[in-house]
DNA sequence: CGCACAATAAACACCC
DNA sequence: AGGGTGTTTATTGTGC
């Protein structure tokens, strides 16, 4: 009889126990925003700026390898072939190098950026990639601009001054030429850049080009990464039997469209392996020894080869030597992939220097001395050390003061940041009792999760968020807002890679949260029972901790949204080893859309909720995010506000291969736990 | 140090 | 009887 009328039941039970239960708790009481709509483009435009200040120097740096490299080539093959003139290279050399400067996003935006820093981390670094893709776009169209107008002078001169020697003319052409088929490039990978937004993927603004944040940047490196080699692959092949024009065109297509300088440098080599290998290949040639003596690993792996863009099915290690020796042999193709390798390494390499010279100067003009001490001890850390430092760059100094509890050690980081370390490895630690120390976690934000969604999905990290939240989030998801407590289940199976272990565990928590906590409400059905959130219930609950300052909040958010980012980069690398696809198509969209508006919501919803905070119209955030921020972790700050946001993202972003649910509810559950 | 909160664990009850 | 569901209590870790 009780149990029939769920609010009763809850009511009567529930609210006596420990007494802790009635009262608010930290509970995620998030609220539903919807201030989605403005801000967004700044938001994201002010990361991007930021970012790109960072990069902008690594991409002109890859820029001008590039230009160098393909200035080499052609002074090589101008060497060897009496068509050329060395006199027009030395000019283009120049021109190449001072054509680099220019700078998509103005200092001026910069500096708002900087000043607002209201990006993630996540959106800071597509922002960077996507900033250095399109620096590289306009460096290269400036250069090749110059270039053609240089030549068009010359030709006019030549033919001005009467008749030259052939050889010149012919060499006038050939650039001609050449430059065309780059113009053809630029073209190509802006179309590329377009139907890339069309389909939602990136979002760039006629106007401002710079500021466009795009959802995709993060999740697309892998994916393009992928397509690039792809295309690399198959442009060489093509490249063998046609000529150079095609996989050319190709590659800049991808590479632009991905972001990296590096890609592009890949694309401006291909014909040129020969010419080029030699400086390339070295490295190549002890990749390919490497695999060799490695039996294990880096080439092989789940009984696929993971030569970029091959995934060819190895049955055994044998077989699997077979094909890449014959495969990947020694050949142009596996070269340029090489050499695409590394530039991607290098790129790496040079923003992980850059962000920790970053960290290091935001935390000495910080003073902060709790970020220190995380740092050491784990490598992530760095991230979350990045995160804080940033958001508390971004906070008002007045919210310094408060900061110091950051150090708190952010479960959020520290779990993260393992987890996507060993991810593959570390479950193990699931099972365990620890609870995330991070009580704040509390309220989730739709756009939180669907920001990490697919992070979630892969890595079996565990969410930052408190179960409450994640129930909250998982019935609000629902068409009908109401779910069975199986569905609760098989949500968070398929939502949250952490939950497809361990289902004791967790399945008995999600149950005494239901039970313990008011704000979910048990409905009889026909079929059974179903579980609905009362928000008004859950609405009381986050005042309590946050009696927040605004500072505070606003440092949260930005905190948050830094978290979140480095959690995407940690993704798209380990989207790249293993699991790289579906990690990245799913994510971009989501990512970006998401944390754009879910920034600004925080924001503006903060200020805002400072003020109407405890008010139950604005659902938006509770205190509790505006604690977290300290923390570092990467709670999700909005109170959910999003419910409805949150579904939608994250319907949207499903990626076929989570499509099952169920079979994780289940399967693995039982698996892992039992 | 104590409080509040959330996670975890477990016992128990009820129903199918 | 056994599993799923729901409630309740106790314990523990963490932040303030």
């Amino acid at each position: 009889m009780m149990q029939e009328s769920g609010t009763e039941t809850k009511s009567n039970g529930s609210a006596i126990q420990n007494g802790s239960s009635g009262g608010n708790h930290l509970l995620e009481c998030g609220s539903l925003r919807e201030g989605r709509s403005n801000g967004e483009a700044a938001a994201g435009d002010v990361g991007a700026a930021d970012l790109a200040h960072v990069q902008q120097q690594q991409a002109l740096q890859v820029a001008r390898q590039l230009l160098l490299q393909q200035q080499q080539q052609q002074q090589v093959s101008g060497l060897k072939s009496p068509k050329r003139n060395d006199k027009q290279p030395a000019l283009q050399v120049p021109v190449s190098v001072a054509m680099m400067t220019p700078q998509v996003i103005t200092p001026q935006q910069m500096q708002q950026i900087l000043q607002q820093q209201v990006l993630s981390p996540q959106q800071l670094q597509v922002l960077l990639q996507q900033q250095q893709a399109l620096m590289l776009q306009q460096q290269l169209q400036e250069f090749y601009k110059k270039q053609q107008e240089q030549l068009q002078l010359q030709l006019l001169q030549q033919q001005h001054a009467g008749k030259q020697p052939k050889e010149q003319q012919q060499v006038a052409t050939q650039q001609l030429a050449f430059q065309q088929q780059l113009l053809q490039m630029q073209q190509l990978q802006q179309q590329h850049l377009l139907s890339l937004q069309r389909q939602g993927l990136l979002t760039i603004q006629p106007g401002q080009p710079a500021l466009p944040l795009q959802p995709l940047a993060q999740g697309m490196i892998p994916t393009e990464l992928q397509q690039l080699w792809k295309e690399v692959t198959s442009a060489h092949t093509a490249e063998e039997t046609t000529g150079n024009n095609h996989s050319s065109l190709d590659l800049t297509t991808t590479c632009v469209s991905s972001s990296a300088p590096s890609k592009t440098s890949l694309i401006m080599n291909p014909h040129a392996s020969t010419n080029g290998q030699l400086s390339v290949h070295t490295p190549k040639r002890e990749s390919l020894s490497h695999e060799e003596h490695s039996h294990s690993h880096p080439l092989y792996g789940h009984g696929v080869c993971k030569w970029p863009g091959c995934e060819a099915v190895c049955e055994d290690f044998q077989s699997f030597l077979k094909h890449l020796n014959s495969e990947h042999a020694l050949d142009d193709r596996s070269t340029a992939q090489c050499r695409v390798q590394m530039q991607v390494v290098q790129q790496l390499e040079l923003q992980l220097a850059k962000d920790k010279e970053r960290l290091q100067a935001m935390m000495t003009h910080l003073h902060v001395k709790s970020t220190e001490p995380k740092a050491a001890p784990q490598p992530l850390n760095l991230v979350s050390s990045v995160t804080l430092s940033k958001s508390a760059s971004e906070a008002s100094p007045q919210s310094l003061p408060h900061t110091p509890t950051t150090p708190t050690a952010p479960i959020t980081p520290v779990t993260q940041g393992p987890s996507v370390i060993t991810t593959t490895s570390m479950h193990t630690v699931g099972p365990i009792r620890r609870r995330y120390s991070d009580k704040y976690n509390v309220p989730i934000s739709s756009a939180d999760i669907a920001q990490n969604q697919e992070f979630y999905k892969n890595a079996e990290v565990r969410p930052p968020f408190t179960y409450a939240s994640l129930i909250r989030q998982a019935i609000l998801e629902s068409p009908e807002k109401q779910l069975t407590l199986n569905e609760i289940y098989n949500w968070f199976t398929r939502m949250f890679a952490y939950f497809r272990r361990n289902a004791a565990t967790w399945k008995n928590a999600v149950r005494h949260n239901l039970s313990l906590h008011k704000c979910f409400v048990r409905v009889e059905n026909v079929k059974g029972a179903v579980w609905t959130v009362d928000e008004v219930e859950f609405q009381k609950r986050r005042p309590q901790k946050i009696s927040g300052n605004p500072s505070l909040i606003k440092n949260m958010q930005s905190s948050h949204a830094y978290c979140t980012p480095l959690n995407a980069a940690l993704q798209a690398s380990m989207a790249e080893n293993s699991i790289p696809l579906y990690t990245t198509a799913s994510m971009g969209n989501p990512t970006l859309g998401n944390l754009a508006s879910a920034i600004r919501e925080e924001l503006n919803g903060a200020m805002e909720h400072t003020n109407s905070n405890e008010s139950d119209s604005s659902p938006g955030r509770s205190p509790m995010q505006a604690v977290h921020p300290v923390h570092v972790k990467e709670e999700p700050l909005d109170p959910e506000e999003a419910e409805g946001p949150l579904s939608l993202v994250t319907t949207a972003n499903h990626s076929p291969d989570f499509d099952h649910d169920r079979d994780y509810e289940d399967e693995p559950v039982n698996e892992d736990m039992e």
